[in-house]
DNA sequence: AACATATTTATCCAAGTGGATAAACGGGGA
DNA sequence: TCCCCGTTTATCCACTTGGATAAATATGTT
């Protein structure tokens, strides 16, 4: 039996995110989120996205984000807001007991908040995504944050500042841009190692080495 | 009046770059790694370079380097042969003048061999060029590479186990990955700030800022 | 069952892609 | 003068791209 055909509507824009049922957004997201860490937004179409995540065709990706951009878009804000939660949970719970005592401690808060604790089955992705990101699409990333889900960074800048009322403000600063570059750096390597799974990586795998990580990042600001 | 109509020869791979007169390619690939530096290799079409290039079509990337892809590579080896003969050029006549004392002083020559000393005039591109890369195109930069191109680089890790000889080698290792990828990280990060011409950037603008990343970089090391 | 709506599928499109090919141009040497 | 050959220019190609549209199918709810 054949159905009557439906008057069809034009939809000029994502579906509404809060009348959707279907998990397929969210694993069309997981997807995409892994293959731009791997090969860069400019390197992979919608139509491997949509393939990857098992859609008969690209169709999908404009139904459920309305164009590939704001995809992307969604991928920024939402790893950006989960670390800022994140960020900003940690230092509330530092302040309720006593209050973060040494440079280390923050660097511990800002490493590993920049972790998934809840990571697909594929590995982290979110650092290597950004970073990348941050290189060839920086306009677009920029716009997307829009200054938004920066506050838990900030703050632990300022713990760091709060610690170390003694170096010159310059310094500090300065010292500060590159403990920023070498987090980054630091931590879409690891990102970069982990999802090669061809071979093991033990000291990645190590759960000190991020503990070590933090380390060495208080050894920058702290010379 | 009219000229003979020439014989066309099918020319399989890129001109033998012995025999060029032109100065063509080598501004080509001086705009290409700034386009490349700036979006991303897969963001710059072969279009877009020529343009830039003030050349009338694209026919000029195949015949000078046969394929986008030959000339991705050829800028990722001649920058990494660049880098590499500074930097073992640095460490021999650092060995004739008594050898590396410090950790400081290997930094030193990791990150001045890292900057190009006769930038274009948009500024100087490779660092944040090869760390976008290692991220989007991982395979084609070790393959473009093949090992080659790398002793500089290894020569100063050699050093700087000689100076650590009672620092566990795992621990020290370790120490290494972290400063590899903040050396990449910080210069990347670097680069593109200085690219952005709409304002000043006196601290990267300052000559005592690359001294101050080696120290950062060697603070990892020592802790 | 009948209906409305959510989702998936199948196509279509204009624009752009990397590359190939043919022709025209230009300077130097015989 | 004429030809050789390096270079530049003008097209052509098959293919992919992101996006749009139409239709079919699911999933309720009544």
């Amino acid at each position: 039996m054949t159905r009557q055909p439906v008057k069809w509507q034009k939809r000029q824009v994502a579906r509404d995110p809060s009348t959707t049922q279907s998990e397929a957004p969210a694993h069309i997201k997981a997807v995409a989120l892994k293959l731009f860490a791997e090969r860069g937004v400019d390197g992979v179409s919608v139509r491997q996205i949509a393939e990857a995540a098992g859609q008969k065709n690209h169709a999908a990706l404009t139904y459920y984000f309305g164009s590939k951009e704001a995809l992307i878009r969604e991928l920024i804000v939402d790893g950006a807001r989960r670390i800022d939660n994140r960020r900003n949970a940690a230092l509330d719970q530092a302040a309720e007991s006593g209050g973060l005592r040494s440079v280390t401690q923050v660097m511990e808060i800002l490493v590993e908040t920049s972790v998934d604790p809840d990571p697909p089955a594929w590995g982290e992705c979110y650092n290597r995504f950004v970073v990348a990101l941050q290189f060839s699409n920086r306009p677009l990333f920029m716009e997307a944050l829009a200054g938004r889900w920066n506050s838990g960074y900030q703050r632990c800048l300022d713990e760091v500042r709060r610690l170390k009322p003694e170096m010159p403000a310059d310094l500090l600063n300065q010292r500060l841009v590159f403990m920023g570059g070498a987090l980054g750096g630091i931590l879409a390597g690891r990102e970069t190692e982990l999802a090669d799974q061809t071979r093991d990586h033990p000291m990645w795998s190590d759960s000190q080495t991020l503990h070590r990580v933090a380390r060495a990042l208080a050894a920058i600001i702290e010379g």
